[in-house]
DNA sequence: ACGAATTTTAAACATAGGTTCAAAAAATAA
DNA sequence: TTATTTTTTGAACCTATGTTTAAAATTCGT
């Protein structure tokens, strides 16, 4: 019934969140403006009104979209039976895939502190929190199987998320590398810091 | 004679990058004003174009003065007679401090790309390939004194520098552990990636 | 095909903020 | 002190862009 237009209005956000990661990505938040968004999507600047009470809730609706499919990703990891070594690998290959493929999303992640209402800025640092705390989870766990040294463990996932999400920064499509050759090195070299010998 | 007035506006250009740099930290580029530039040293925004030509020189000029700072830095560690595992730990400790300290300045340099013309990009990015240079010397030494894995040194470097700037994302003056103490924990925990054993 | 609901448009509006400029104020030299 | 140079001011200007809105176009059920 109504589901069908429902469905295609949530379509048409999905879009227009998507266009407005990608412009996100290049000319962060103060430079975006709602005529480039909807210029992508032929259309007019004011249509986005439809859709979004404002920029910022189009913006604060990005922040929740990424990190969706990002806590999906990494909840499969960490509840899988695989040890902690492989856990580590994978939930790294993962999030630097996540980020290499979904670039514009990721870095519209970047800097979510302004311009956000106390709610919104709350919401998005507990989703972000929860993420870490599934890296703090694998990291623990092979610690506690010893076959981690005994590390501290914030400063570790700091360390690693650092590097990640670092990627972004000088990641390009069109480069010598690949994504997945990327996530392989980088995967293994952080391995070596935490590993037992 | 003259060299008086000139080092008296040299002054006032140092204050106004730093009062620049501090507001760009909170605000990004596109959401840093003149005003608040200005407000901060009380004056007015007109008088800020009596000794910047516009704001993008003035954001370009930020750079400058912060980059030569980097250099300056890890040029003295590079050129000292320690051992590589000695000079890598002096290089990372040394980017975490400044970073740190001189936080607002450092988090200006994150995205140069907008604004700049042509050759003030490049210039930029020329500055910073300079600095990722010396950290690949570094690690190259290591690596033909045999203290060092065989690595991929482009690699250890991104993944070093990378765990490295994202240390602005959540540090805190504030916070319960100092710099000292953070540089000390990245430092051993990196170096662990890089040393044989 | 017709009418009602939905979606898009284009223009108008409001405001923020970069920039300019002539005049005022302050500093300096004589 | 007086004249000249340097610095600051504050208002004016201009453009970009977020937002509103009434009308037009489109879609959809019947």
């Amino acid at each position: 019934m109504s589901s069908f237009r429902a469905q295609k209005m949530a379509k048409k956000k999905q879009e227009i969140l998507r266009s407005a990661a990608a412009v996100l990505v290049e000319k962060g938040y103060q430079g975006t403006t709602m005529e480039e968004i909807s210029a992508k999507l032929l259309m007019t600047k004011g249509s986005m009104y439809y859709y979004f009470k404002n920029k910022d809730d189009l913006l604060y609706q990005c922040h929740l979209m990424i990190m969706e499919i990002c806590l999906d990703g990494i909840e499969k990891v960490v509840d899988s039976d695989c040890n902690p070594i492989e856990k580590l690998k994978r939930a790294i290959k993962e999030h630097i895939l996540l980020a290499t493929s979904e670039k514009a999303m990721f870095m519209a992640l970047a800097k979510p502190n302004h311009n956000f209402s106390k709610e919104q800025l709350q919401e998005v640092l507990e989703l972000r929190k929860s993420y870490s705390h599934y890296f703090d989870r694998i990291i623990n766990e092979g610690i506690d199987k010893q076959v981690f040294d005994r590390l501290d463990i914030k400063m570790v996932r700091l360390i690693i998320l650092g590097a990640l999400n670092w990627i972004q920064e000088w990641y390009d499509q069109s480069g010598p590398q690949t994504a997945e050759e990327i996530a392989e090195v980088y995967a293994d070299y952080l391995l070596k810091m935490v590993v037992k010998e």
